[in-house]
DNA sequence: GTTAGCACTCTTGAAAGCTGAGTGCTAACA
DNA sequence: TGTTAGCACTCAGCTTTCAAGAGTGCTAAC
């Protein structure tokens, strides 16, 4: 058994649709209008009533029109939006040669999600940590300093520099760069276990002790980004919905932007979320941060092969554009496969 | 002969000093009682009446109070700022173990500016253009791309990979890395020119064209990071001043810290400005950026030998604490200078 | 079940009035 | 001649008032 039939289907809908256009409260007469149901204001009200018992509509105070609840975004998305399976199209005009630079590539996107929507868009670099060491090599670079560079599947390089006692010489770096190559190869940040390390530095003979060093070099690059590497765009679209431009919030938001940290909590959770593949939406309360209870987050995770994936987010008021957005991220998602792909080397 | 007398010196240095605290236009009465003038309000009023004359201070409107004019400020910051001689302390506690990751120290200093000073700060990366080569390397990392690591003077580190046709054997590899470091060792991006670059494709022969590309590459490497190599914090900051916070022109601002390509113009006036070691202070209209006619930007240059350097900026409201931010941007001036001289490794 | 009509509520914006801070000017004072 | 007291005047900003408009709930008729 359905709790709304038809008809307060179409009307719910007509309502949201209306007040995501416009952002102010939506009247009887209004629907009455612009619906093709054909009904007077009158008829409208009574079964809008209805719709506010059963708490998909509140009135913001008596004698105001009717805005969606949180209740009332949920059943949209759910149920009223219409998939397109729209073609990958339209911003591939802003994919980028120089796919070598990452940061570049998602800042960029970033950027053009969110001249596209008129939100704020959030972009996390794929996470290294399940992501496999590809190339490994410690170069001398002057008497007390080794520089460690890393290069992973995805292409992706970390570099670290490393301070030693004393130079080592060329045969000793030759043996070092070969056995770290060979033992590290093909791992993931999660997969150098003890065991691993025991093994290597017992390799190492005396000069174990560096290659504690490269280890925890190598540690320390996976991990240290891994806090930063969330590229925002289109902060301040924000201050253009004046339910969000109030000091107070807006301050709020903002701040969590800047602090990049308080985002990764948002990325964690998408990830971690069931449903991989899709895309996830979080209305009101239900993100898991706090300062955005006045918004909507959705987010979308993309993959390259073998487990590593970075999320796209977008966040804007409550009565942001689903539609759109959903379909923004889904052919970002794509594209960024593909990017990735391409990249990967085959 | 100066324009003004002890007393309107005084009075003018009163008047700023309370508008800095309170924001608010401030009027005769408040001046004779506060200062130690004892003065009454109506000669303080003459008194106001003249510097107005003068151009230092102007009434938003009449009868209120007066507020400082541009000059006004420029005045103070040139004549009564009493210069302290402060030793370098706090902010000692933000200074960071981790040295190596340049991005974090700056980030981190940024952060730590903007909460001592309650203003945006801004600070960027030094300038690679004239840092030298110390070190550079090709690697093989699979059959078609090859990976360049250079390392400049301040242990900087950019890497970039570049795709070739077909693999090269280990001995090219060797060859073309001996090359490469003793033609390009102690050179800076801009004396790399054209007799430089043709005298060392001759000498590598029928591998000209992979010179070519690291040459590209050590450009790029160079060029494209010098767009984002800002660092910001603090900026909702700006929020909390009411001159600044209504939505136009807040929305202004955050967008100009947001494409940070737009302060990299304050970057180049600020290193281009004759007096290279000292403070530089833009008031209002003097500001290079047109979005921060409103604003005041301090900034410092920080040096690291050689003619490396970077910037680092403070941007709030007019009335700024100039003589806080002043010292601040002093301290820290000299601790980067520190950090950059101990990592250079001598 | 649907609609028309009406009384009622409540936001919003404009207009009007009041208040307080601050000024400029004049006249008295040292 | 410089300083002070006093007074009338101005004006931003707050508060109050008022009218208009939008929207609702309810009732009665269709």
């Amino acid at each position: 058994m359905q709790e709304l039939d038809e008809r307060k289907r179409k009307i719910l809908n007509a309502i949201i649709r209306n007040y995501l256009d416009t952002g102010e409260p939506v009247g009887s007469r209004t629907i009455s209008k612009y619906s093709d149901l054909n009904l007077s204001s009158a008829t409208i009200r009574n079964e809008m009533s209805d719709l506010e018992e059963l708490g998909y509509i509140l009135q913001p105070h008596t004698s105001a029109g009717r805005i969606p609840s949180d209740k009332g975004y949920r059943f949209y998305v759910d149920n009223l939006i219409v998939e397109k399976d729209r073609e990958v199209t339209e911003m591939k005009e802003f994919m980028i040669e120089h796919t070598e630079r990452v940061e570049q590539v998602l800042q960029q996107m970033a950027k053009a999600l969110a001249a596209n929507t008129n939100y704020t868009a959030m972009i996390t670099a794929p996470s290294y940590q399940r992501n496999k060491v590809k190339f490994l090599q410690l170069s001398q670079v002057d008497e007390e300093q080794l520089l460690a560079v890393i290069v992973t599947e995805g292409n992706l390089v970390k570099n670290k520099m490393i301070s030693t006692r004393e130079a080592l010489d060329n045969e000793t770096l030759l043996k070092l760069n070969i056995l770290l190559n060979s033992s590290l190869n093909g791992l993931s940040a999660d997969q150098i276990n003890l065991a691993t390390i025991a093994r290597l530095k017992e390799q190492a003979g005396i000069h174990s002790n560096i290659v504690s060093d490269v280890l925890d070099a190598l540690a320390g690059a996976f991990q240290e980004d891994e806090e930063l590497e969330v590229y925002t765009s289109g902060t301040t679209n924000i201050l253009k919905y004046p339910e969000l431009s109030d000091s107070q919030k807006a301050s709020e938001l903002l701040n969590a932007f800047e602090e990049k940290k308080q985002l990764v909590s948002l990325v964690n959770e998408a990830l971690s979320s069931g449903e991989q593949t899709g895309i996830q939406v979080y209305i009101g309360d239900e993100s898991p941060i706090q300062n955005m209870k006045d918004c909507s987050v959705v987010t979308a995770t993309y993959q390259i092969g073998e487990g590593m994936q970075g999320t796209i987010g977008i966040i804007g008021p409550k009565r942001m554009d689903y539609e759109n957005v959903m379909d923004n991220l889904k052919t970002l998602k794509s594209q960024l496969d593909l990017v990735f792909q391409k990249n990967k080397g085959e």
